[in-house]
DNA sequence: AACGAGAATGTTAACGTTCACACTCTTCCT
DNA sequence: AGGAAGAGTGTGAACGTTAACATTCTCGTT
């Protein structure tokens, strides 16, 4: 009675070996591109491989060699469109550079923070995509960071911390926006913003009220949100009260933070028998999909989250080799569309 | 800035057995809630653990146990509010099942799909979710199936086939839609379907026809489009066609398979002066966000995508255990807002 | 008191890599 | 001819865990 192995192990690095007449350390040195391997033997090896479909284990490699080859994501459970597009952007990234994509969402619950944490940790991941622009979440990889680089999207940098960062220019977004309503004419211009514990909430605003200093014109009001279409639409009450109140307040046009709160807004205003962009003008922030069809057609910051995506990958693999990393933020881009217009008067 | 190199290892069993009193095996059996350890001899375990910081290794334990711990997560890469909403749910699940949870995406490169299933193999998943509701997809897996268990979200079962699936009963959801427009006193129903080669997109069409089949109602008109609020228009301008030229054929109603196209009906029919639902009503799918603040706000069939994703480790992991799996697809839900309405005549 | 059945714990050998060397050829210089 | 340099290859020991088995305790039973 052989042996019943009817547990058919995977072939290894031995098996290879054996049948291309080589040691196995030969075979690792084929598998990992090193030098000093003669072509000739290098062939055998390669044949061998792919006769025995071998795969090398990378369990055991990391075992040996202390590297995962894997990165950690980290999300913020809401997957709006940014942050899902700019997942994909990290992963398709990560993958190219030949690493495993782990993810994991973060919950509301803040202990999830620490099992997040210790998940990866386990993992032994070589590096964390935190992407949750949330001021509340700027720290939550710090405990890792004495162990691994830690790249965050979205936030704005921060010299004291070693948590590198990238994102697209938010400041700039809400002066494109801004700026192009002022070319239009418009003097009184409002603005919905996102939550203000967010970064690019928060950025936006400022690049909001620059640009309308600049012009010299007054401040216009500040109406929070919070990302949402609900939030938007009560702005959009509020600023439909203070037109039919003919208050001296009264915008002749909107920046909304987002998509989605500038169809809020839309939505009250038209309730209210106030066109877009006749009565009011509305810009909005993103280009989701179906803002050009929005009606009127957002006119929209555009922010190519893909991009910003890769670049978290080039800054983490640059953190990696221990390189140091000034990259530009990414310049947001206007898409003019029919939702804003120059005011009547 | 430059990491100081830290030779220092990380604590292994053997430092928490030296430090506990007992041997690495007792820590193992503790570290894995195996029975036969005396309550006391745990404490003290547990303790040098946490005195320790001690993290298992979860290569080491891979390697030995030929298990990974990780499940892979295939994604197509469009990155739509649905497969986006179901990753999370996933996500979550398989955590809280204790899972690690790698991703990587499909482009359109067909090539890419073989470099997938390596990067797959190679990390040895258990066990393999695939997020592509396209028929074209629906064998993606197939070549892992000998090895680990797959479960393909959104598409039909398959009896023929190992592969295990769940859905939310899109033909449900289209005869929902359907009904509710019929019970709203409308005859002519057109439908603006996804491509075709999705199998959510079918089954709404088979959804669609059988309701207006069991009503004694004629088949309507169907469009075909491609999700995007582009193609919507695009059918949007067709309907409007039809009812300009007082066509016998022109609808009193469109479904449309999805939100995203349905706001494309409805602005090709704004622009033509025509109102939703006053001429004409309206129904979407999915109720991605925004979709109750169109102008009108839309009425569609909400599926519960984190649900969807939840289930699909369920099952998952009762293909691991061995176990059949015997889940009713979820019965998507209609919501009732502004876009549809009784027709005028 | 001796026995034995479990419970509790320990010992040793894998698992499949890579690393740090040691070794064997070439090649080319003196 | 002698040998140094370096290319090409091989050897054995880690890496940190679990599996399988071996051993020691702890009782209740006879």
């Amino acid at each position: 009675m052989g042996r019943t192995k009817d547990e058919r192990r995977a072939p290894g690095m031995h098996d290879v070996a054996r049948r291309a007449g080589v040691s196995h350390q030969t075979v690792s040195r084929v598998v990992n591109e090193m030098p000093n391997v003669r072509p000739a033997t290098r062939a055998r090896v390669l044949q061998a491989i792919a006769d025995l479909g071998y795969r090398p284990n990378s369990a055991a490699r990391a075992l040996v060699t202390r590297r995962s080859g894997t990165i950690g994501v980290v999300t913020s459970g809401s997957m709006l469109w940014g942050p899902s597009s700019a997942l994909l952007g990290v992963e398709r990234a990560a993958r190219e550079a030949g690493y495993f994509v782990s993810l994991a969402s973060l919950g509301s619950d803040p202990a999830q923070v620490g099992s997040t944490l210790a998940h990866f940790h386990e993992q032994a991941v070589e590096g964390v995509i935190v992407i949750a622009p949330e001021a509340s979440l700027q720290h939550v990889a710090d405990p890792l960071l004495t162990e691994v680089p830690v790249v965050m999207i979205g936030a704005p940098p921060a010299p004291d911390s070693a948590v590198r960062t990238t994102s697209v220019d938010q400041e700039m977004g809400g002066r494109r926006a801004t700026r192009y309503l002022i070319g239009l004419g418009h003097k009184q211009i409002h603005h919905v913003s996102g939550p203000l514990e967010w970064f690019d909430a928060s950025l936006r605003v400022a690049g909001w009220r620059a640009e309308l200093a600049a012009a010299g014109l007054p401040d216009g009001t500040l109406l929070v949100g919070d990302w949402t279409a609900r939030s938007g639409y009560a702005a959009g009450v509020r600023i439909r009260e203070l037109i039919h109140g003919r208050s001296p307040q009264a915008p002749t046009a909107v920046f909304a933070a987002n998509d989605l709160m500038a169809l809020g807004v839309i939505h009250a205003l038209a309730e209210a028998g106030l066109s877009v962009p006749r009565d009011v003008s509305v810009v909005g922030f993103d280009d989701i999909p179906g803002a050009d069809y929005f009606t009127p057609g957002l006119t929209t910051v555009r922010q190519d989250f893909e991009e910003l995506g890769r670049r978290c990958i080039e800054i983490l693999l640059e953190a990696l080799r221990g390189e140091p990393s000034i990259v530009a933020p990414i310049a947001p881009q206007l898409i003019e569309r029919a939702s804003a217009a120059s005011p009547r008067d």
